[in-house]
Order: C-alpha cells, then sequence, then structure tokens
RNA sequence: GGCCCGGUGGCAGAGUGGCCAUGCAGCGGACUGCAAAUCCGCGUACGUCGGUUCGAUUCCGGCCCGGGCCUCCA
C-alpha cells in the first residue's frame, strides 16, 4: 500500500504531503447541492471525484476512520423563487429534491458521506456563530443585516489570491449602501412575512449563503482546523473565502481546513456547463441512455482539476472501456458477488493527488495481463485483481454477463426472444447450414445484438 | 483591467530533463466455417519564438490561442 498521499492544495498552489491531524479521525467536508432542481453532470463531478477521495482515506487510514459531511442546502432565496414558481411549498420541493439528488447520487455509485446535515436543522449553530462574530468585532448589524467586515481579517484573500484593492477595482460587486465596506457579505438577513425565518436576536431572518458551511462543518468535524475542504472551483470566490472568514475569525485560528481541493469544470463544446450559461444536462437525461457507472468513469477519465468535456464520443468510449473490463470478468466467471483481490496498484495510482487517468490505465493493464494469460487459473486470478483494483474508483462491482448485455437500452427484441434465436441458430450451425446462421446473426445485430461463438459451442452475446 | 489554469500523435488523456503512458479509431497479421472478442506488429505527438543545458515536450522568459474566477454557479 501507497505509504504517502500526495494532494494539490488551492491554499498553497502546490502538492503537498498529507497527514490528518488525527489518522484515527480523518476529517473530510465538500459543498453539497442547493436542493431546488436536479444535478447536472457538472455538479457531478465533485460527488464522483471526492467519493473517490473518501475511499481512499478510508482504505488508507481504515474504514472507521474517515468521516466525510457533505451539507444539503435546503434554505436559500433560489429554493424561495423555484417553489414559488412551481406553486408548491418550499418543504414539498426540498423534500423530492433531496430524494432525487440521493438517487443520482446511488445511480452513480457514491456512497453516502458519514454526516449529510441539513441547513434548516442547523439554524442554532448559526446564529451562534454570527454573535460570536458580532462580539468579536468581525461583524455588525445595519438596516436588519448582519454583515460580516471583510477588512476586519487582515489575512482575507488567501486562498482566492486576490487582495481588497482587486476586489474593489472588480466594481461588478452590487454594492447595498447599508455596507461598510463593499466587500463586506451577509451572514443574516431579515425575511418578510412570506419569506421562511427563523427567530434570532436581530429579529425574524434566514441565513446568508456561506453561513451554513462553516456552522455545520465545525459542528460535525471540529475543532479547526479539519483536514479537507473540497468543492467545484467556482466555490473558490466568494464561497470558501467567506466560510474561511467566518470560522477563523469567529475561532481565532489561522486555518479553516488544512487542505483544499477543487475540481475543474465539465464542458460543453469548450465551455463550462452552468446554469447561467443554459447549457446543462441533468444527470437523469444521461442514466437514460447510459448506466451510471459509464457515467462514473466518464467522470473519472480526466484529473479531477483538469476541464472534462461532456459529449456522445466521451461517455461511449467509457463504456466500451467497461465492455472491455467486463467480458475479462465474465470469461473468468467473476460474479458480482466475487470481492475481487487488491495488491494496491490503484490505491498506489490515486495516491498522486488522485491521478484517476494513471488508475484507470491500471486496470487496462490488468485486463490486456488476463487476455494475454495462457492458463484458466491464471486469467481467473488477474480477473480477481481487476475487479479487486476497480473497487477503490467504485466500478466493476455489477454482474459481467449481466451487464453486457444491459449496457446498452434494449430495442425491439427482449432476452427471451434472444435466447430462442440463439437456440434455432445452434441447430443450423450444427447441421452447416451457415447460411441461416448467418442470417439469424445479421437479423440481431441490426437488433444491437452482437454474437460471439465461443470455442465450447456456446454463443455470449452483447448489447450495443 | 486584476488573478488563475491549460495548449501532447486522427480523437480522448497521463507523464517525464535523455528509454514505455493508457484507451479509442486506422493499417497489417494470427485465431474463427464466416464473424465478434482476443492477441501480435505498425504512427517523424508534445502551440510559437528565444534562453539555460552535453541534451528540453519536460526548467526559465516573451508571444499567440483557449478556458475559468473577479456576480448566483460544482
Amino acid at each position: 500500500m501507497a505509504g504517502e498521499l500526495v494532494f494539490y492544495n488551492t491554499l498553497t498552489r502546490r502538492k503537498e504531503r498529507f497527514a490528518p491531524v488525527d489518522p484515527r479521525r480523518v476529517r473530510m467536508y465538500v459543498c453539497g447541492p442547493t436542493v431546488y432542481q436536479r444535478i447536472h453532470v457538472g455538479n457531478a463531478r465533485p460527488l464522483v471525484v471526492f467519493d473517490v477521495l473518501f475511499r481512499l482515506l478510508r482504505r488508507v487510514f481504515g474504514e472507521e476512520h474517515v468521516v466525510y459531511v457533505r451539507n444539503i442546502t435546503d434554505i436559500d432565496d433560489k429554493i424561495i423563487e423555484q417553489a414559488k414558481k412551481n406553486g408548491e411549498p418550499i418543504e414539498a420541493l426540498t423534500a423530492r429534491t433531496t430524494r432525487d439528488f440521493h438517487r443520482d447520487a446511488e445511480a452513480l455509485s457514491c456512497l453516502p458521506p458519514t454526516h449529510e446535515p441539513k441547513a434548516t436543522e442547523h439554524l442554532a449553530e448559526m446564529i451562534a456563530l454570527v454573535e460570536v462574530l458580532l462580539a468579536k468585532g468581525h461583524a455588525y448589524e445595519a438596516d436588519g443585516h448582519v454583515l460580516f467586515h471583510v477588512p476586519s481579517m487582515p489575512a482575507y484573500g488567501r486562498l482566492s489570491g486576490r487582495d481588497r484593492e482587486e476586489q474593489i477595482a472588480g466594481a461588478r460587486v452590487e454594492v447595498a449602501p447599508f455596507k461598510k465596506d463593499p466587500a463586506d457579505f451577509v451572514l443574516w438577513k431579515p425575511s418578510s412575512p412570506d419569506q421562511p425565518g427563523w427567530e434570532s436576536p436581530w429579529g425574524r431572518g434566514r441565513p446568508g449563503w456561506h453561513i451554513e458551511c462553516s456552522a455545520m462543518a465545525e459542528r460535525y468535524l471540529g475543532p479547526l482546523p479539519f483536514d479537507i475542504h473540497a468543492g467545484g472551483q467556482d466555490l473558490i470566490f466568494p464561497h470558501h473565502e467567506n466560510e474561511i472568514a467566518q470560522s477563523c475569525c469567529a475561532r481565532g485560528t489561522e486555518l479553516m481546513a488544512r487542505f483544499w481541493l477543487h475540481n475543474g469544470f465539465v464542458q460543453m463544446a469548450g465551455e463550462k456547463m452552468a446554469k447561467s450559461l443554459g447549457n446543462v444536462v441533468r444527470v437523469a437525461e444521461v442514466l437514460e441512455r447510459y448506466p451510471g457507472e459509464v457515467v462514473r468513469l466518464w467522470l473519472l477519465s480526466a484529473h479531477y482539476r483538469q476541464p472534462l468535456e461532456c459529449s456522445e464520443a466521451a461517455l461511449s468510449e467509457a463504456r466500451e472501456a467497461l465492455r472491455r473490463w467486463y467480458r475479462v470478468l465474465a470469461d473468468a466467471g467473476i460474479g458480482a458477488e466475487d470481492p475481487g483481490e487488491s495488491e494496491g496498484r490503484v490505491a498506489e495510482a490515486l495516491s498522486d493527488d488522485l491521478a484517476t487517468p494513471a488508475a484507470i490505465a491500471v486496470l487496462h493493464g490488468l485486463a490486456t495481463e488476463a487476455n494475454k494469460a495462457r492458463s484458466a487459473g491464471e486469467r481467473e486470478a488477474l480477473a480477481r485483481l481487476l475487479k479487486g483494483e476497480a473497487g477503490l474508483l467504485g466500478l466493476l462491482h455489477a454482474d459481467p454477463v449481466a451487464w453486457l448485455r444491459h449496457a446498452a437500452p434494449a430495442r425491439a427484441l427482449s432476452d427471451e426472444t434472444i435466447e430462442r434465436m440463439l437456440a434455432e441458430r445452434r441447430e443450423a450451425r450444427k447441421n452447416r447450414d451457415f447460411a441461416r446462421a448467418d442470417a439469424i446473426r445479421a437479423e440481431l445485430e441490426a437488433a444491437g445484438i452482437v454474437l460471439k461463438d465461443r470455442p465450447d459451442g456456446r454463443t455470449d452475446w452483447e448489447r450495443r
């Protein structure tokens, strides 16, 4: 097993050796979804990438020694708007969207996090945190709001690498008249009677966007700093910068988290996939055409910090790779229940800043070795190794034969019909009536069924 | 305008100061009744101009091009 983990830390902009504060309690936090719409494949990237990180940490430090927190943001102005637009209660919208989110995450083979706190269930922690910031002079009340005063924190801007001068020069920041400084951001804001709100020392209101993560991260991962905080690159500023400001100023620590990992964007035609650009593809849409495992492999096919292009070509390439691996398992008779074996080859690849492309190359290498194996025993051992190594990536857990038959959507022919035609073809071949046998094969092929005659007389088939 | 990434063979995508990524596609061969699958073999790849070096795709600088953040956003 790889002894050393190295991750790229956004905070220092270089790769650093990772060692947790407490190896018996490795703590990671990943920003979760705001539940007002189903997630798109861009949202799915951090979900899958950091699921691999979770699996790797569990492997290295032990399953019981890793705490993974991923929040559910169920109070937010976008949620309020969406509920109004749908004409449904906020709770109905957030409950349904949360359920759909869990469905998508499961389809992508993501392990459930250790804790999945909801913002609405942690108002007390948020209010307490705001009170501390007020008491320490890092926040002030103005016009019913509570604002974080950015100039009160000299180190502000460290994560995103920008200083206050640049902030102001940006000039695109909307400056509310009651702000003491243009960079100040909301910790708490008042709610009108028709908006959801909670009683607080500053009247009935609701939390700002950033405070929930500070409150919930500390609630489940404290004391600060914890080990890893992760999310998409677009969260570096302002979200993570502001989380750091809140947490560090409240607790007087230099760091909120020691490592900050950020994934690159999924792109469509070379452009970031984003709701604001209107080029999003929902996970659910892709799952209608590809197994979740294909989507997962595709999301891992580029290094997590690089951009990843979403295209049919990329998705079908991932499907072909999985077919190749599942054929190895099927040929060796490895079933879904076989746990496989691992020599830590994938773990070693991932140890270098989650190098998933290198890990995938390991799997391809094992598949080639297995295909070259001279004996059945050797082949089976290598296939079992392939399966075991793939486990750390959350891949190859399905039944191989079934997967190959159902990796593409069923078209005209049912499994039963196919089996019946194969029986007829077997008869024809036995009688050396190859014209008839080939006609049946052509008919099946037209329906997306590809045959594979084996030396022992049986015939395997796949849907493509 | 400020800050940050990246430009690798037909495509996707790693990586390294001198030797191999890996996969897909393509070409040739083996196997097969024919296929499919599989195996074997085959490709003057590193944006551009300079610099450092015995030697640079890899280090440094300029330039060109693309993407991102600075505003809700994974």
